[in-house]
DNA sequence: CAAACATATGAATAATCGTTCATATGTTCA
DNA sequence: TGAACATATGAACGATTATTCATATGTTTG
């Protein structure tokens, strides 16, 4: 008599040693869910442009959009996103903000992810 | 006179070779592409879930979807998007089919992402 | 102070995504 | 062969998200 789980599937009980262990093991939910979003903020191709164009050298918003050939706007929000998880930092100097990478885990994860795919 | 890229900001034309070098220095349009699609499987709690779960062992989908309370569909179709990124493999054992993890990056990206946020 | 400029931000829109539901596929066993 | 079972999948729905547009904030300079 089951309490606890959705009745999947009855036979697969068999299993249940293997899922006891990997339930012990799986990360609390508060991590879970900083992870996830954490990897959402590399999901998305203009995330990434600026993160390898910050790689070369800090840059001001206005070089970063127009190396883009995107919108000051769409850069601001996406910089945004960056600052949030803590990928990116900056720097006022007059009218100009400097952004430069927060990080040394962000070129680690972006290699593992090229090296994933040139497999 | 400019003619390939939007006027964001003229008065940023001073770091115009900043621009330049970081534009040599940007990784082709199907790799960012290709890049983002991966990051995006890693963006979602109850794939990394999963991944955890098959660190632990290899399992089926019953065992899956039991472990994390979800419906058989549910896990079903995650298992499809981790397939496609060919972050997770299958066997088939009878009415069975077991998934385990398919590539040693996976940990290093996951691992990679806590130490970012353990900072 | 006013004008010019660099950046930030809220609202709106279109596109993408995760889950559910219903059902299909494919396997085992009586 | 047919019933039971494990998994896969298409369509639909609600939620999230990237960009755009309009505008606000904050800085410099004449």
């Amino acid at each position: 008599m089951k309490m606890n789980s959705i009745d999947v599937c009855e036979s697969c009980e068999i299993h249940k040693n293997l899922v006891t262990k990997a339930m012990g093991e799986m990360p609390a939910e508060e991590m879970l869910y900083d992870m996830a979003e954490l990897f959402k903020v590399f999901g998305d191709t203009t995330r990434i442009r600026i993160l390898y164009a910050l790689f070369s050298s800090e840059m001001c918003v206005c070089d970063i959009a127009d190396l883009l050939n995107m919108t000051q706007s769409a850069i601001s929000h996406q910089l945004k996103v960056l600052k949030q998880a803590r990928l990116v930092k900056f720097r006022k100097e007059g009218k100009s903000v400097y952004y430069s990478l927060d990080d040394d885990h962000i070129k680690t994860i972006l290699y593992q992810g090229i090296s994933h795919l040139s497999e």
